[in-house]
DNA sequence: TTGTCGGCGATTCGCCGACAA
DNA sequence: TTGTCGGCGAATCGCCGACAA
């Protein structure tokens, strides 16, 4: 539908654009494909002409990655990818990804800066964010007066953007003055609106654009009012771009074996995750899901996006139709996306039983607090998973079997990253996520967070501890004791809990 | 794929928007419906998929209109109309047309304008026709210094624009200053584009848009290029909302005798008749088409669309695939659009005999230089027309017969245009074209035009003596012999002819 | 460190007759 | 009758430090 071919992207640019956590799948990897995911993708609340489609045919489809174009939507300046999946009946089993990662291990430093007012307004400037002038943009000479230089920055399209940069004011801060009225213009960029500013191993300095979507009760009228600020693209988070009836298409040639094309977009406010690495599917199904379950999810935080933000759930009920969000939780903190009611295991992690064993700390004054208005800790878990295990007609589990094939499963985890896994999606599978588990049991004893809700944010850029790369996330290793954890973190919340734990 | 529905409009505005030719089926109404058309109204080169597909089904489809719907698209302002067609196995044959049209009786007095650059160039102000400020807006008080009022004007989405129309410089002009320069820039219009202005008896003044189209050879980075300047629309003439894929659906459903859904986008560069009124077809299949018969197109004026163009043709060939545009026609004036090389039966109409009676008349000088020139006259048409009839292994026709039968087909035509016939597309069968005829004649003998090809304009705004309504065009009934004939009409061309005529 | 405001030039916008065409 | 131009006020645009937060 859209006029003209989208321009290539960058794969590094397009991360940039959308955020390191968002993954595409590789060439030639092994995946599987979930038409409901697909759907889900394409409207949040599809017909039951379409559904009962999909109904007839399977709700996992076995496909290689054929074809992966990395591209950009002409008039919003949105990334996407676009994937050719090839249907097969079997995976040849580990197969060496000899394919070398080699162009994209250029490194992409960016900086993300949401709008102001005062960015967005026609005043004509835009107030530059420290970070990203020390980071990102080239050293200005201070000697003069006023210090200021021209940056020429291009766009996910390819064209050159230039910008004059200065540094006054009282006191002082970085600017962009000319230039930046004409860029806000052009792309039609209201406050809330993010760029992206992202410089390459050679210098050169890119812009992304994440525009603000506005999620509101739909009616009619609102639809109509809307429509009249059409510029181009929609700010309502549906796209036009994949249509249902693509969706219809895709799923009919996946049963009949025939090679089809996918439209992924990665945006902020959709947790998409219909194509997804194959092996990733394969060990998160290992697991015996059951209700009751303890599980977390790692999101990125919204206002910084070097930051994570974890939330813990109880699963209150398991899908049988398909993996695809079979998990229902009931997420502890008061309010999450409408996208997160249901999970797909692979999204989630099993947290570990260590809170038993640390309830053996006398509960300070703030822990009976924290304990009472959120109703969530340790021995409150284990009841529940036991009563809700005993009327499934399972095996009850004892601690020491659960934990044992929760370490069973990092272990598949760590193993499969090895052979460089990758699925679309924000990944929240492994790596990061093992911190967070010691994490998490701190926050629930000894938080000093006086807010109702239990989530905390890790820095992860700031980690000074031995790390490994996994899904492309720096992580730190660490034992079950947190005790004597290699955890060593800059970060002052981190710290803040440690101390509170170590005193109590 | 546009994000909201479009808006309902009525009949005469859109009628007021593309043109008064275009013609609208009529609710319940008998047509027939031509996925070839249809196709090619989606797509001017369309993917072999497609007509293959196409080429498994009937070529011709009998339908009742079940529903019209008469929309504009809100980011274009463009009109069109949604049928909802059901197949039928037969036509109830005259079924009374009992359903009024008294709401559309009401008249529209309309003006059109091509915005020169004075009018689109950020000047601030436009330059109002003479005639549309009398026709159209009300009375300026011209007493007042400087004369001037405050218009409110309605466009096709019930949006009220308030312009500021003055009478001022020297010499005197209509002006629209205040209000105009916003509307430019919210309608982003061009030099080139035309507005309409209209209004209807109870004096509610309405505004459509034409927007110019760029028709040029496509390559992809023009296409790329163009791709720049979106802003909601296109304009190249290709409108996305019409796919190959809507046509395929359609076609199958209409295969299954299913209902359903065509959209018609009435645009000026483009000829389109795929759902034509039943009676029309079948009234022009009953000629025996046949190469070297001559045939005349009536088509609106390019710069004036009051005034009707001529054009004059030999077939050269006649398909039996279908009948959509089952003659190709090479018509005398150098250049026709690419559109009318292939024409349909209902577009076109034999020409009358009667330049040979006329040639009885001596040649004046004038006629032996346009004979020479143009190399057609009546007694050239009758050669090629016998010789080819004969070629063809079929039954000569002698002058009596031929015109005999054109006289039928006439009768015909009127009778039909009685029960409220109406089709898609711009109508050239009958009506006007009848005066035509005898124009056309007295054109190739007698016409003052120094122009090389023969083409002529006729107003037929300014027709004053006794007309019918047919097809909603007002027509001259008339005789065959011009000497007698009932034509009076006020304009100058028409006299000029007329006069050269007898004086020769 | 960075968001917002009032201030002030410089630059457009938009209304005007003077001319032709 | 109407298209284009130069001139001119007036209303923005866009750059600036002064303030907080």
């Amino acid at each position: 539908m859209s006029p003209t071919h989208p321009r290539r992207v960058h794969s590094n640019i397009l991360l940039g654009c959308t955020g390191a956590s968002v993954k595409i799948p590789k060439l030639h990897s092994q995946v599987y494909y979930f038409p409901l995911g697909h759907l889900h993708h394409a409207s949040p609340s599809p017909t039951t002409h379409t559904l009962s489609i999909l109904n007839r045919h399977r709700s996992i489809i076995p496909c290689l990655v054929s074809t992966v174009d990395l591209l950009a939507d002409t008039h919003s300046d949105e990334v996407f990818a676009k994937l050719l999946l090839t249907p097969v009946t079997t995976f040849r089993l580990q197969e060496p990804q000899d394919h070398s990662v080699s162009d994209d291990a250029d490194k992409v430093v960016s900086s993300v800066k949401i709008l102001s007012q005062s960015d967005a307004n026609n005043g004509g400037a835009f107030s530059v964010p420290r970070s990203c002038a020390d980071t990102v943009f080239p050293k200005l000479n201070f000697e003069a007066v006023p210090p200021s230089q021209e940056l020429f920055i291009t766009d996910v399209h390819g064209e050159v953007w230039k910008f004059t940069h200065t540094f006054r004011g009282n006191p002082r801060r970085h600017l962009f003055t000319t230039g930046w009225s004409t860029f806000v213009n052009k792309k039609k960029l209201v406050a809330g609106d993010s760029v992206v500013f992202m410089k390459n191993s050679t210098g050169e300095i890119f812009v992304g654009i994440r525009r603000i979507m506005k999620f509101e009760a739909t009616s009619a009228a609102e639809v109509s009012e809307e429509n009249k600020e059409f510029e181009g693209f929609l700010r309502n988070g549906k796209r036009g771009k994949v249509t249902e009836q693509a969706v219809r298409e895709a799923a009919e040639s996946a049963e009949k074996k025939n090679a089809f094309e996918v439209v992924y977009y990665p945006s902020d406010g959709c947790w998409c995750d219909f194509v997804v690495d194959a092996k990733v599917v394969d060990e998160a199904m290992k697991i015996d899901w059951s209700c009751g379950m303890r599980v977390k999810l790692c999101l990125e935080n919204d206002r910084d996006s070097s930051k994570m933000k974890l939330i813990l759930g109880t699963i209150s009920n398991v899908s049988t139709a398909t993996p695809w969000r079979m998990l229902q939780v009931n997420w502890d903190g008061a309010e999450v996306s409408e996208n997160l009611k249901q999970v797909s295991p692979w999204q989630v992690e099993v947290i570990s039983q260590m809170p038993a064993l640390h309830l053996a700390f006398p509960p300070t004054k703030k822990f009976r607090a924290t304990h009472n208005s959120s109703g969530i800790e340790g021995s409150t878990t284990i009841q529940f998973l036991c009563s809700t295990a005993k009327s499934s007609n399972r095996t009850p589990l004892n601690y020491d079997t659960l934990d044992a094939s929760i370490k069973g499963v990092r272990q598949n985890l760590l193993s499969v990253s090895d052979k460089g896994n990758s699925f679309i999606g924000v990944n929240s599978v492994a790596g990061l996520s093992i911190v967070s588990t010691e994490l998490t049991l701190h926050s629930s004893i000894s938080t000093n967070d006086s807010s109702s809700d239990t989530n905390i944010s890790i820095d992860t850029k700031k980690a000074t501890s031995p790390s490994i790369m996994l899904f492309g996330t720096i992580i730190q290793p660490v034992q079950c004791d947190f005790q004597d954890s290699g955890i060593k973190t800059s970060d002052d919340e981190i710290q803040d809990i440690h101390k509170a734990c170590t005193n109590g």
